[in-house]
RNA sequence: GGCGCUAUCGUCUAGGGGUUAGGACGGAAGAUUCUCAAUCUUCAAACCCGGGUUCGAUUCCCGGUAGCGCUACCA
């Protein structure tokens, strides 16, 4: 193990945290500490307009939240402090005024119009649009005094004249001709500096070792290579991730739904799911036959040769899939008490429930959660604890058929009886003589036993077993509730009492 | 336009000069159950196209095509 492994993982604040950033600090996240290296995490907020330092706070808690943490950082400080962009002007001030006095960058005096007119040119004239290199060939001196005298300067970088190459982990050799590099402007007249320099400059004095980014940077790269040239820095090692794609195979963005890390959290999507289907878009381990991985079993396995170069599309499936088995896998107490956020939230469940309705509540939830995808279906699922209306359950297209048959009434009329018989608790073992006597009285069974006792009470005639449910419905409705449970009585009453009407 | 990257079932992928091309999600069918969900079993489903190299290419090389990215005083 290489223990002088840096790495960093390096989000601008200008929005939430997207999956594609996400997969990207993960894969360094996991390559450092596989490597028993250390993580970086720097603030990109070089850009003034768009970021936002709310964005900065948001950042750190999803990525906390997925279950990464960090070494380095603007809230922790550390050797190369500090780690915000926006505290290190001065820094890429002062090599890029180097820059120009070892003659390996130079002022620039064109102004955007000029440029763009440039531009536009070239593009209408079938040329590639590179920087005409009008100042390139300026006297140092003479341009010294220009900007001396209050001309607006920017500073440029002489791209050398060999190919850049470069080796990247995912990709092998890269190369690129300089014709198609134009000298990049690396400061601009305003003093502030271009994301292409500051990236090198803060990853070669914060020491990091493995650059492990998206692939939208790979065309950056030759760029950058030659400022770590001219700057006279040792060049580390590259990483391009392929790209993240919606179903229809462009780049994963938000008109797809949910994207940003926080979209998944409040969708009750459990970070150790989010997390092993992040790792495994891209990435697999060898053999490839496995699927569930803990984040100490990626720690363990992964690697940047077995990335693969090619772009993924996000999967929604599959990551449910992945969900529903860490559902099932977690202590019910985690996931009662994350679903009743959303109770609460939908008016189902007082805030802070006491003692009765909590245990009740985790009964509820233990019927409902093989059925969903996502802890925020849970409340929609629970209609059938929480809401009953017994004319829908007569007339839904589905219920008439079962309903119309002969047999319907007679075992509707036979439970009703057997109910009204003994007023003693409905416990399940009292619910199954019922049942069992309504079979012996009528000769149904099966479905057509079943079936219209289910749509008089819930309906529909699919749903959880009545083992289950009937608890839930009679102890729910001795609960003082937002919304309150029907019992199995007052249910079968209402369904009754309509039925000439209906 | 130029440059770069990419290409195995619908999707994520394993594999690799000779394989019945493997796994997973999703789909279909069956078992179980009163039903739904869950669970289990089975099935269908892929090497982008054209040239080379080779006894033999899905695998290596070249070209094409397509998708994506970069081509800024955006990040």
């Amino acid at each position: 193990m290489n223990s002088s492994v840096r790495v960093r993982f390096a989000p601008s604040p200008t929005g939430q945290l997207h999956v594609g950033n996400a997969r990207t600090a993960l894969f360094n996240w996991l390559f450092a500490r596989r490597a028993g290296g250390v993580m970086v995490l720097r603030i990109e907020d070089t850009d003034v307009e768009r970021s936002e330092a709310r964005y900065e706070t948001q950042l750190l808690d999803d990525l906390k939240w997925l279950g990464l943490d960090w070494d380095e950082g603007p809230d922790l400080g550390g050797p190369y402090a500090p780690y915000r962009q926006s505290d290190r002007l001065a820094i890429y001030r002062e090599h890029a005024e180097r820059l120009v006095s070892e003659g390996k960058a130079y002022l620039c005096f064109c102004s955007v119009e000029e440029l763009e007119r440039d531009r536009a040119h070239k593009l209408a004239t079938g040329q590639p649009p590179i920087y005409s290199g009008k100042c390139r060939a300026l006297d140092p001196a003479e341009a010294q005094r220009r900007r001396d005298d209050g001309e607006a300067a920017a500073i440029r970088l002489r791209i050398p004249e060999h190919p850049i190459r470069f080796h990247d982990i995912v990709h092998g050799a890269v190369e690129f001709s300089s014709e198609v590099v134009s000298d990049p402007i690396i400061l601009r007249s305003t003093g502030i500096p271009v994301y292409n320099y500051v990236v090198v400059v803060d990853d070669a004095l914060m020491k990091i070792t493995h650059v492990i980014r998206g692939d939208d940077h790979l065309s950056n790269t030759p760029k950058q290579v030659a400022l770590y040239e001219a700057l006279g820095w040792p060049v580390p090692q590259f990483a391009h991730l392929s790209t993240i794609l919606g179903a229809d195979r462009e780049r994963l963005s938000k008109r797809h739904g949910a994207t940003s890390i926080a979209n998944f959290r409040d969708m009750g999507v459990l970070p150790e799911a989010l997390l092993n289907y992040l790792a495994l878009l891209g990435w697999a381990p060898s053999g490839g036959t496995r699927e569930i991985f803990t984040p100490e079993d990626l720690k363990r396995e992964f690697s940047l040769e077995r990335v693969t170069p090619s772009p993924a599309v996000f999967d929604m499936e599959k990551l449910y899939w992945l969900n529903r088995h860490y559902i099932k896998q977690s202590p019910t107490e985690r996931i009662e008490r994350l679903a009743e956020t959303y109770f609460v939230r939908a008016g189902l469940l007082p805030e802070n429930p006491g003692n009765p309705t909590r245990t009740w509540f985790a009964k509820v939830i233990a019927l409902l959660v093989p059925s969903v995808d996502k802890l925020d279906e849970l409340p929609q699922r629970a209609s059938l604890v929480f809401q009953y209306n017994a004319d829908e359950a007569k007339h839904a297209p589905d219920n008439v058929e079962v309903l119309a048959s002969p047999k319907s009434p007679e075992v509707l009329a036979a439970f009703a009886d057997q109910l009204q018989a003994d007023n003693s608790p409905l416990t399940p073992e009292r619910f199954k003589a019922i049942m069992n006597e309504v079979k012996v009285k009528t000769g149904a069974k099966g479905k057509e036993l079943f079936h219209p006792i289910r749509i008089a009470l819930t309906g529909s005639h699919s749903g959880p077993e009545f083992d289950k449910l009937i608890p839930i419905l009679e102890e729910g409705a001795t609960l003082d509730l937002p919304q309150p449970v029907l019992n199995v009585r007052t249910r079968l009453h209402a369904f009754l009492a309509n039925r000439a009407s209906g």
